[in-house]
DNA sequence: CAGTATCCTTCCGGATACTG
DNA sequence: CAGTATCCGGAAGGATACTG
């Protein structure tokens, strides 16, 4: 569909990670797995429909992985698989690119 | 209206350089200014309507810079600013995370 | 060449209410 | 606790036509 440019795999990169929300839903994981209620109160501003849909994304690319813990009550735990945490230092690199140019 | 969180300044970030095309133009930028129908032609599958409203975004938030050569004809040449400039560690760490995740 | 104007459809995402 | 269902307004963005 277009030409092949090295350039071009930055845009399904965006695809992937560009929508609201996302970028703080990894970061959020990165230092640990964790529940639906957690991610919930890490993020209050982020609402369960938003949460959920995200989630199911990250799922389906690959990014994160969704645990069930056969307790009682069951444990449900959101991790980051290996190409998820292989984000980190793209996400660091934002971070830091943030922290030397956004200031309010 | 959000607490401070050290992770909370990702989130600007995507909403400066997480809209479609952003990327890939900043990108397209970083090797050396370019004028208007050159991005064209380099991201063609973006539209020129897009291309300028980016582009505008982009100079808003000081991160392109629109330069006015009065030969003539006259010459506009897009190119970064230091801001711009500094996105470059960033975006290649997402380069590669994309070439060692996204195989098509 | 370097855009702008207009239209139009799809997608995004917030609020709210509900479920096992 | 861990979500899903539904609704709905507004923003995003592609196509096309036009301008100095």
């Amino acid at each position: 569909m277009v030409n092949h440019d090295q350039c071009m795999n930055l845009d399904p990169v965006f695809e992937l990670i560009g929508k609201k929300w996302t970028g703080l839903i990894i970061h959020a994981l990165l230092k640990e797995s964790k529940r639906f209620s957690e991610l919930h109160t890490t993020i209050p501003s982020l609402n369960a429909r938003m949460l959920s849909e995200r989630l199911k994304e990250l799922e389906e690319k690959g990014i994160a992985r969704r645990t069930v813990y056969p307790t009682t009550p069951v444990r449900i735990e959101y991790g980051l698989t290996e190409k998820g945490k292989a984000l980190e230092p793209a996400l660091l690199e934002l971070s830091k690119w943030a922290d030397d140019w956004i200031h309010e």
